[in-house]
DNA sequence: TAACATTGTGGGTAGTTGTGGGTAATATTT
DNA sequence: AAATATTACCCACAACTACCCACAATGTTA
């Protein structure tokens, strides 16, 4: 059964091989509209992971920034900061992507991975990474996370 | 798999030849729309960069000069500064373009050198140039950048 | 339960890409 | 006009990447 298109939830665990591809999971390939052309833009995470977003998801942020003015230095920034860990990545007929060594040193990934559905995006983690901000999150400010339940009806 | 025409994201890292040519990613190449002709414009960045237009975006931005009333010393200023240095510059078959060595010492190019896609334009990069501005942003105001990641949905 | 399809993983091969340098055409200076 | 520098065009090659085939494990269907 296919949810949503273009949209990503469950936890995968696969390996990256030695020439640094790793599976996207085949519901979330399913999940792929049409028009993504089986692509995805794959880039640095806020977190030490890697995101990958379908091709359409990106387009629209490359439209948020383009519409920003480069007189501005802080938009400079910005945009420079988005744009330049992001690379457009299509899957090859086993549904494998590949990954740059320098994402890979970024997300200090290793054999054993772990693929996470986050809805419009997915986050490729080391397991053990994933861990480590785990329990750096249980520390988490209380009030923030009542601010957000009141925005969200679980 | 191309992205939208003329749009560039990514970053890449080559070598300036002795000649004071330089590789134009591929991808980037491949972006390119045909009306272009295989043209760039180079010009001065606003950091201490170059700037490489798709000399279709070029045009939109002399068409936006060119509505700047002259009146204005500002306006003079500011066009004067944005036309003065920008020049042409077709790729070979290899898909080098020449820089000026006016560019490359503005923008202190050595051997090494990083290319940036910026989605409308790309720039090009000495790495330590490119460190030193990094650190300098890291006091830009912390409310006008979470105004913009307000704005845009990573 | 047997036949078949799908999925995840490994590896070989051919074409592409980045880089260096040679040679000819053009421009600039003397 | 000759000498020099600058630019454009071409060839060569090593490194890398995309594409293809193979196969074992798991899931699905008859």
């Amino acid at each position: 059964m296919t949810l949503t298109k273009n949209t990503f939830i469950g936890e995968y665990s696969y390996s990256l091989d030695n020439k640094g591809r790793i599976n996207i999971p085949a519901k979330f390939r399913q999940s792929l509209s049409e028009d993504n052309n089986n692509t995805f833009v794959i880039s640095r995470g806020m977190d030490p992971c890697i995101y990958v977003y379908p091709l359409i998801q990106w387009k629209e942020i490359e439209e948020n920034l383009r519409r920003l003015s480069s007189l501005s230095s802080v938009n400079r920034t910005f945009i420079r900061n988005t744009a330049r860990y992001a690379t457009p990545s299509t899957y090859d007929k086993q549904g494998r992507i590949g990954l740059s060594p320098d994402l890979i040193k970024y997300s200090k990934l290793d054999k054993e991975v772990q693929i996470i559905g986050m809805v419009n995006k997915m986050e490729i983690w080391n397991p053990l990474q994933l861990i480590k901000t785990d329990k750096n999150n249980i520390n988490i400010d209380p009030q923030a996370y009542d601010d957000l339940a009141d925005k969200i009806t679980l």
